[in-house]
DNA sequence: GCAAATGAAACAATCGTTTGCGCTTTGCGG
DNA sequence: CCGCAAAGCGCAAACGATTGTTTCATTTGC
């Protein structure tokens, strides 16, 4: 029985139990999705030989007919980055449960590539689309018109300042003020901020975060203290050249991210300075790697990739299932901000 | 024009453009692969109304008539892991190239998730696979058998110990004998090896070398210096406590990659002892992250994750190629060696 | 002027599966 | 003994695109 599939190497069709068993096609697939109107010595007859022959449906025949292809999209700026790869666990644990595999892209940060790869996902017809998308990204065109092909789309950490999309995000605001509060508790006073490209929504956050918490502990704000970069080492190096060259340089910096955040602390340490003594760093993400560094900063934001990404796809998987019964014509934006919370490192 | 699209909010077919042209679906479709028995004016006709209607094939059609879904899995044990990360850049490098997507999956060194994923897999009729087998993977029976399903799959890094299979990793070899002598040129005698699982085709590969360097030396082979791990934290600190238990602990130690290295230089600064005097450390992989370490290993064995996946990659885009005109019956099978490199890091 | 050649488009099969509908058979009650 | 219902199964359409074959009409050639 065995050798015959295996010899002449074919998959096995509904077709083919019919013919062995001289059942129409027909009866065949009902009998294998135990359909009532199908009597008991049939069903069981197919099922044995279903078996036999070791048949599984064809996937794509199905993917086709019903116009589902339980694939989900995923669009990183970078797997390399911790944060993302972490993400990409939520994403899929809960792809997973939802019997979904997954078909992931990456942007590089690039809104070319990004958008290449929107394209691709649309002719793959995945069900929906999950994507963070590129620093550089301001129009989203590429990713609205989904819609139009009823593919949902849930935007998650690095989410666009549109108000008719779904998205999942951190709340820059809470960590952004504990980790202020930490530092001004800390006693520093002139807190630097290297913040990133300023199409990032949650860079404008910070900065205003910063802003407001300095004002309501009565201290004076000094905006040459605020620079930016563009995460690359070379940006983050000039940033440090520009604070410590300040009148008066700052004696803790907040930074975008840890990645950002190493590459200061190696500035800071090529200048001849004591990391945690002439300065401090605070930052966001909270990789596990600053567990073996001997100078981490002080302290960092955890921002919870893997609950972030497994809200989003569980709203994902929501949006999904509600295409069936459009009865709900307006659609209510999901917008969930995931708290942060500020770890401070014990050493 | 375009607000019949949007509002009705339907997927364009060629039946659609064929009725409102009132043409023949063939017609439509062979005008608009400018096939040359269609008369001029009935194609320009035709590609224009399409391009009215954003009309794009629907892939899914074609997956299940062409039998192929421009699509490669990609199975790999953890992207959290840094080499992983990058290898997957390299794969979709070359799957982009090819024009196909990629499907991946996570085995969280789990058998039991690898062969679910294979299934999951397989059942969307990938083209082709890659895999970087799990940990304890012993048994290949879940993927030889998608030969019969003519899916092609090529092993990178993580390979078994097969002849009848394409796979694609490092030698580490090479790299061992590199990092063995690098150290008996800096004094050591006493070297330490933290080994990972014996399934692990690359481990007895290493202790194999390293033995074979310090004989070729005239170095005493002491087994008790070798000793493994399963590459979590807690059993890297129990193999570090038992060389440093030894009557003669080693004064370096090769590590079989740089995360268990980052484990047992932790284990050794906790118990006092000073890196790069005390005890040196040695290991695989490279991480970019050593860069940012106050003591990271001394050296480390660059094993070109890209490159490995990339030319793991593009053999596999060369098997699905071949399925076409299987004409030579009879498989060469590749095992492709990628030469590491010891980098010793300055500091 | 008629047959042959050519060009242009339609027809139909195909991929594998599901599903509404219709047909046949059987059994049972009246 | 007839009729009717339910049980059990087959037919055929549908999903969207490609492609071999056929059809029809026009043009060409002799």
């Amino acid at each position: 029985m065995y050798s015959l599939l295996f010899m002449e190497n074919k998959i096995t069709t509904l077709k083919e139990i019919a013919k062995r068993l001289k059942f129409s096609v027909s009866t065949v697939s009902r009998a294998l999705n135990n359909h009532p109107s199908i009597g008991l010595r049939t069903t069981t007859q197919v099922q044995q030989l279903a078996k036999e022959l070791n048949y599984e449906p064809n996937q794509t025949a199905l993917f086709f007919k019903q116009q589902k292809t339980h694939t989900i999209g995923v669009i990183l700026p970078n797997l390399k980055e911790e944060f993302f790869s972490q993400a990409i666990n939520g994403i899929e644990d809960v792809a997973k449960i939802n019997k979904c595999s997954v078909l992931i892209g990456q942007s590089h940060d690039d809104i070319d590539q990004e958008k290449q790869i929107v394209i691709a996902m649309k002719n793959h017809r995945v069900d929906g689309l999950i994507i963070s998308i590129s620093k550089h990204t301001n129009n989203y065109q590429h990713l609205t018109s989904l819609e139009n092909y009823n593919i949902p789309v849930v935007f998650f950490d690095r989410v666009p300042d549109l108000s008719t999309v779904h998205k999942v995000s951190s709340n820059i605001n809470t960590g952004t003020r504990q980790a202020i509060e930490f530092l001004i508790k800390n006693g520093h006073r002139r807190i630097g901020v290297i913040n990133g490209p300023a199409e990032m929504k949650s860079c404008k956050e910070r900065t205003n975060t910063y802003m407001d918490v300095l004002q309501k502990k009565k201290i004076k704000i000094d905006l040459s203290l605020i620079v930016t970069t563009d995460l690359t080492q070379e940006r983050t190096w000039e940033a440090m050249e520009t604070l410590l060259a300040l009148h008066k340089p700052p004696t803790a910096i907040l930074t975008i991210n840890d990645y950002v955040a190493l590459d200061a602390i190696q500035y800071a340490r090529k200048v001849k300075l004591k990391i945690n003594r002439d300065i401090c760093f605070v930052s966001y993400a909270n990789l596990p790697i600053t567990n073996y560094l001997e100078f981490p900063p002080l302290a960092s934001v955890e921002q919870y990739p893997h609950e972030q990404a497994k809200k989003a796809t569980e709203i994902l998987f929501e949006l999904i299932a509600a295409k069936k019964n459009p009865e709900a014509k307006e659609p209510i934006y999901q917008n969930i901000l995931i708290e942060g919370q500020l770890v401070v490192h014990k050493k």
